[in-house]
RNA sequence: GGGCGAGUGGUGGAAUGGUAUACACGAAGGACUUAAAAUCCUUUGCCGCAAGGCUUGUGGGUUCGAAUCCCACCUCGCCCACCA
């Protein structure tokens, strides 16, 4: 049949569609709805100067295909749209261009506005939101304050990450590898009092939530790892020498003496090991630092520790060459009684667990290093079990290493049962090599008769090589026959073999042994690690605590374009220059943003250059008193919109109750998995707090999230404008049109995969709405009427899958079938409203043509009948021993004894017949026969 | 260093235990046209004239049957990274 291509006019239909659902406000969600909700949401989109590329529309599209799914299943749907106004980038170009932020903002605003209704999603334009509003940060503010007035926000001093360009201090989360999240200046370290919300009370909660979740399972890892829960023990050490504080002036060495109550508090997951810490180390920052230091030593510490300020964060974090220096003064390991040395290093961070740590080199890599290089003593204390798989080292000669390539396989000569040694990469393993052993066999691998290595060679040659004497003189220098059946005693030849400074055995045999035995514990040799770190912990004094990963969240910042913090410095009566803080009444919110203000950076907030923020604070809360001049980190703003969605206008409260009982939480929530450990904690956190405080009845926002790829340029490349990969959706739907580009990104590939961007893949894709479009009616076409209900079934199922992908290709074999059997105007209108999701534009044009006067959204999803799937004929597989030999038609009913009949007939089969007995066949109904022959 | 994910034609990818390479792009040839564009038709994993054989990063395993499940290795990507 030939059918004449007509391209559709894909301006003049868009925008004619766009109008229309506009003038008849087609997606508004409404409220106080009795029908079931379905709230769709992207993530909140930034208006920068930029405008939109090709990538932005990706996720959108998807969430748009899933609202308007979801509507025509005749859910009460909302899909609201808004604008994270606030922030640094247009702060920063309003600096460059000499513009006031606002009105720059407005700008981007409108362009983006324009831009995401040009590619038509169904959002409901009434809902629409701006974080930089005073309608609506007041209730960020009024957030701030709830937060504030429960105790969840307060005041500190601090270590913080300063970004010197942008002269604002960071959150934790903004700093990526040491640099700012913005501008990408490495971040600098300043003790600054600063505004933090008590996000680590809810760790346990932001852990536990999780579960319950439709998120990937590797963003749930990721913020389980961000969090970072460790169980362990908090144990004190007392400091047993130091000098006298006063001692020494007057040129005599100062006396050593026991203070009882100086003691220094770590933190250790590793209790059990207690009997092998063989020295503290305090990071450089430490309170102790200065006390402990003896005269002697101050001048090294000094310079140690101005050297580590003069490190960059980056430097300090990238850099894992170990540095350090003594104090001078001891600590009493509990455990020993012995005298310790206490060092300080700043392989110790500050700001995890207590700052200090007790060293215990023998089990701990860093520690090892450490003691390593500054030679201090190293006590193991714990072995492997003989129950778990066994590491071993061995030692090869230099020429032999050179034969060596880095895959090592051995085995045993049983033959029966195997052991597979998989050598690592020899890198930093000069003269040994190592693998594992698997449980039951060690005591063959210590027996060298009978046990061989596979060596292969980099040409992929193997050669078997017994353990000869010379291999057993290797052994027996470098300790490999280590015999862990007696605790408690090391050969001789390891201990040796240390002193030669052999680190590749060390590491292998005695660090990160979880369930190993105790050694040189006293009373406690021969318990298992496990069972035995509580214990000693209890019995020396130590307390079981949790730890974090996880700080609370900064969120001062001293910048201008945010909503100011609502607290006020009220002088303390009778006490000139000493303040408490105090919340902003929630009468008086809005605490309005100045524009009095020249927002040039100079470290200081800009809101301190304002005459008129000031104005009546006095007043009100007496003589003296002062605003906060720092404003709110912007995630503050975003991690509460979606509340305000679901009743933006209110203006007595955040939301009412009722519109959040209706509307939350999130039922579909689409954007990008760099939100992980940033927006989507703080948003969490949010709703935890404010459901603790009884304004929610939920206590996670967003049930199921899901992320889409990146957009990569043609190249292959991340988008940027320095690379000029860039693609500018207004380009492409001037040329394409919107349903083109929408169907397009959908048809890439896999949605939650990153993917380059292809004109002609967009071309061909165009060229299938095209013909889509030329499709014609007609009366008969009955081949196609089957094929719609499996194409129903597919879509309907790919749709809640998100495989968007999919339901373009099965589409596009749908057409050509019909191009070549003709369609009838049932099935036609089916497979517009199929499509009707993806290409919401065409979709209405052609629904229109059909002769109906109502938009194709207002349609009912259509419904696939079982019946109709059921095929009369089947094309079934025939294999013989497995091997594709024929193809044979049958009815699905037909039994296994029939079918094997009809295949074993088929002319293609007999030559891998004749001669030969079936033996056995293997029938999967409607799809596949195997004959297994002798 | 740790965690997670992925390796299939010239390209993006489909198939998650049952006919590997659907769909699309690109390429080649043809039709229409004065010509081009557009459109349509044919071919298109590799070797081979064919019969047939080979093929889902590599090597093993489980199974009647493996891209798919298991083990090891190699490569790439992302996230985290001195967290005691």
């Amino acid at each position: 049949m030939k059918v004449a291509i007509k391209k559709y006019n894909h301006q003049k239909v868009e925008r004619k569609w766009q109008k229309f659902w506009a003038a008849n406000q087609s997606f508004k969600a409404v409220d106080n709805d009795n029908r079931p909700k379905f709230y769709a949401l992207d993530m909140f989109a930034y208006p920068s100067g930029d405008g939109l590329h090709v990538g932005h529309p990706r996720g959108y599209t998807a969430t748009d295909i899933l609202a308007r799914y979801h509507r025509m299943l005749g859910l009460n749907v909302m899909r609201p749209v808004g604008w994270d106004a606030f922030g640094l980038p247009a702060e920063n170009y309003a600096i460059q261009v000499g513009q006031p932020p606002a009105k720059l903002t407005k700008a981007n605003i409108a362009r983006f506005s324009q831009q995401v209704k040009a590619l038509g999603f169904a959002y409901d334009w009434d809902r629409e939101i701006s974080t930089a509003d005073p309608n609506y940060y007041k209730w960020t503010q009024w957030i701030f304050k709830t937060l504030y007035d429960n105790g969840y926000a307060y005041q500190k001093e601090a270590y913080a990450n300063w970004c010197p360009k942008d002269q604002t201090v960071l959150a934790n989360e903004q700093v990526i590898d040491g640099r700012c999240y913005r501008c990408d200046t490495e971040v600098e370290q300043k003790k600054l009092k600063q505004w933090f919300f008590k996000i680590t009370d809810f760790a346990d909660e932001l852990i536990g939530g999780l579960d319950k979740l439709d998120w990937p399972e590797s963003t749930k890892m990721g913020q389980r790892n961000w969090i970072g829960r460790s169980e362990g023990a908090s144990l004190k050490f007392q400091v047993a020498c130091h000098p006298e504080p006063d001692s020494g002036s007057d040129g005599e060495m100062p006396k050593q003496v026991r203070h009882d109550d100086w003691k220094i508090e770590v933190f250790t997951t590793r209790a059990d090991t207690l009997f092998g810490a063989t020295y503290l180390v305090l990071a450089p920052e430490h309170d102790l630092v200065e006390k402990l230091t003896t005269p002697e030593q101050k001048a090294e510490v000094d310079k140690y520790i101005v050297a580590t300020q003069k490190k960059s964060a980056l430097d300090r974090k990238m850099a894992h060459e170990k540095t350090g220096v003594f104090t001078g003064s001891f600590a009493v390991n509990p455990a020993t009684g012995k005298d310790i040395p206490i060092w300080i290093a700043d392989y110790v961070l500050t700001d995890y667990g207590t700052g200090a740590i007790m060293a215990v080199p023998a089990h701990d890599e860093r520690d090892f290093e450490f003691a390593k290089k500054f030679d201090l003593p190293i006590i193991p204390v714990i072995l492997k079990s003989t129950m778990e798989s066994r590491s071993f080292v061995m030692g090869v000669n230099e020429s032999d290493l050179k034969k060596l390539s880095a895959k090592v396989v051995g085995k045993t000569s049983g033959g029966d049962f195997k052991i597979e040694i998989p050598f690592d990469q020899l890198d930093g393993y000069k003269q040994f090599i190592r693998g594992v052993i698997r449980p039951g066999f060690w005591n063959e691998f210590s027996t060298p008769a009978g046990f061989y290595f596979i060596f292969k060679h980099k040409d992929g040659r193997l050669e078997e090589m017994e353990l000869t004497e010379e291999t057993n003189d290797l052994i027996d220098r470098y300790g490999a026959t280590f015999n862990d059946e007696q605790p408690g005693e090391i050969s001789e030849n390891v201990y040796s073999w240390l002193a030669e400074g052999a680190d590749g055995f060390y590491r292998e045999l005695l660090i990160h042994p979880n369930t190993g035995v105790l050694i040189n514990s006293e009373e406690f040799n021969g318990q298992s690690s496990k069972e035995a770190a509580a214990k000693i912990a209890k019995k020396f004094g130590g307390e079981l605590k949790v730890q974090y990963k996880l700080h609370d969240w900064l969120i001062s910042r001293q910048r201008y374009w945010g909503a100011p913090i609502p607290i006020v410095y009220k002088q303390i009566s009778g006490s000139a220059g000493q303040y408490t803080t105090v919340s902003v009444d929630e009468a008086d919110l809005p605490v309005m943003l100045p524009t009095d203000v020249d927002f040039q950076p100079t470290g200081e907030s800009p809101l301190a250059l304002s005459k008129k923020f000031q104005a009546g604070v006095a007043k009100k809360y007496g003589r003296g008193a002062r605003r906060e001049l720092d404003t709110m980190d912007t995630f503050v703003c975003s991690s509460w919109y979606f509340l305000r969605y679901c009743d933006p206008h209110n203006t007595s409260e955040f939301a009412s109750a009722a519109s959040l009982k209706y509307w939350m939480p999130v039922n579909l929530y689409i954007g990008g998995s760099e939100h992980t450990n940033g927006h989507l904690l703080y948003a969490r956190f949010i709703v935890k707090v404010l459901h603790k405080l009884g304004y929610l009845d939920f206590d996670e926002p967003f049930l199921k999230l899901r992320h889409q790829g990146l957009i990569l340029g043609a190249d292959g490349d991340k988008m940027s404008k320095s690379k000029g990969n860039v693609v500018n959706p207004d380009e492409v739907v001037e040329v394409f049109g919107a349903d083109a580009l929408r169907m397009y990104e959908m048809f890439m590939g896999p949605f939650d995969q990153s993917l380059p961007w292809s004109t002609a893949g967009i071309e061909g894709v165009r060229r299938f709405l095209n013909r889509l479009w030329s499709l014609k009616p007609m009366a008969k076409a009955p081949e196609t009427d089957r094929a719609i209900h499996k194409l129903i079934k597919k879509v309907t199922e790919d749709i809640d899958q998100m495989k968007f992908n999919t339901i373009v290709s099965s589409s596009m074999e749908f057409v050509n079938r019909c191009f070549a059997k003709g369609i009838t105007k049932p099935t036609l209108e089916k497979l517009v409203k199929l499509l009707a999701p993806i290409v919401p534009h065409l979709a209405e044009e052609i629904y229109d043509k059909l002769g109906y006067e109502q938009s194709i959204f207002k349609a009912a999803w259509p419904q696939f009948d079982p019946a109709l799937l059921i095929e009369d004929l089947v094309k079934v597989a025939v294999q013989v021993n497995g091997r594709l030999r024929g193809v044979l038609s049958v009815s699905p009913t037909d039994s296994e004894d029939k079918i094997r009949e009809a295949a074993t007939a088929l002319p293609a089969l007999s030559a891998h017949l004749s001669g030969k007995q079936i033996v056995k066949s293997h029938y999967v109904p409607g799809r596949i026969i195997n004959l297994i022959v002798e």
